[in-house]
DNA sequence: CTAAAAATATACCAATCGGTATTTAATTAA
DNA sequence: TTAATTAAATACCGATTGGTATATTTTTAG
């Protein structure tokens, strides 16, 4: 079994994961995680070394979180194609999930602290550059069993499909217009279908 | 000539503009204004209301800025082609400014203050829109003199052009990798291709 | 059940926050 | 050039910030 500390951290984390994605680390307080939590200092400076420990935690549970809901969505494809598909789809309605109400971690992250905290910044770069390989390894995967041209440009791909969610979400975030999404995902469609080898 | 408190207050916003968009709202404090300016706490609320209305200032000063850099990039652009891809072409070069260092205002304004901020919220989703109608008479100004096909979807590019530059600069900022700027665009631009007569 | 250990709460700290009232300095109109 | 006005500097305010030392409670091992 974990103990006690163990399940106080991960409590913590979970409480405090959403505040940290609505109000970025600088505007957190630590009377907003006191009061997310319903604990005291004492009991988090009791389980993490100070605020920067925290919002470090609260982000990889926040990124975990997209990532494996955009696992979820790929779980039931089986073709390269559905898979590429799968990432548009989840993100199409990525604002009707309750649990991603506050936008895109890993573009709230990247914009608040990209000049400002090298630590965050570390770790989103490290998460860009994973998600990328993650496409690139299921564009890899299609070329190899047929399913897309021999000469698509899978680096560009990966690419281009990382920044257009990115800006979608966060576009149609501060607009509140979803057309935002619809259309640029549309377009990724329909690029993935232009690769196809018929 | 203007009076003494309008070029105060110019000089207010020129100096704490850039760092408004390095450090956002919250994180920039009462001492950083006056440290940027050179002036005291008197000076800056005998000008302005609050640390809110010198933000919103900044931030129209700093958006303002980028529009037009981006009007000079179509200067010499006649025909709609050139002025679509004039937009491409200044933001593969976007980082090399040194006043643009800090990202793109929209896109980090838009991040910060979507769940926190509605006053500067609508201001950048006004300035979106206004954006997208820009890039939309571009459009139809193309197909109405025959430059571009008639059943191009002018509301799908201006959303793709927008999202895709958002998320360009976003991105290539957190990781320091221009190359998610390049590959976009270079799909930008072949995307405006596609949409040439004959 | 008890004693040691671990975890949490309480009480406190200096520093900084945004903001204001007042004083001094600079500008401007006569 | 002076008097009125405007602008900026100074000095202060209560509240909140992140963080710590200590006391108290809870958990855990024997």
């Amino acid at each position: 079994m974990s103990t006690k500390a163990e399940r106080t951290k991960a409590f913590i984390i979970e409480k405090t994961s959403s505040v940290f994605n609505q109000k970025g680390v600088v505007g957190t307080s630590l009377s907003d995680i006191t009061e997310a939590t319903g604990l005291t200092k004492g009991a988090i400076y009791g389980n993490f070394a100070d605020k920067e420990e925290v919002a470090l935690a609260a982000f990889e549970y926040n990124v975990d979180k997209v990532f494996s809901g955009l696992a979820e969505a790929m779980s039931h494809s089986v073709t390269s194609v559905d898979k590429l598909k799968a990432v548009t789809g989840f993100y199409r309605t990525y604002f009707a999930a309750e649990k991603y109400k506050y936008g895109c971690p890993m573009a709230n992250t990247a914009t608040e602290c990209d000049d400002t905290h090298p630590a965050l910044q570390a770790k989103v770069k490290g998460r860009y550059f994973k998600w990328r390989k993650g496409i690139e390894i299921i564009l890899n995967e299609g070329i190899a069993n047929g399913e897309f041209k021999h000469d698509v440009d899978v680096k560009a791909f990966a690419n281009l499909m990382i920044v257009t969610i990115q800006g979608a979400i966060v576009v149609s975030k501060a607009t509140a217009d979803e057309s935002f999404v619809a259309a640029p995902m549309d377009f990724l469609d329909s690029v993935i279908e232009s690769y196809r080898l018929k």
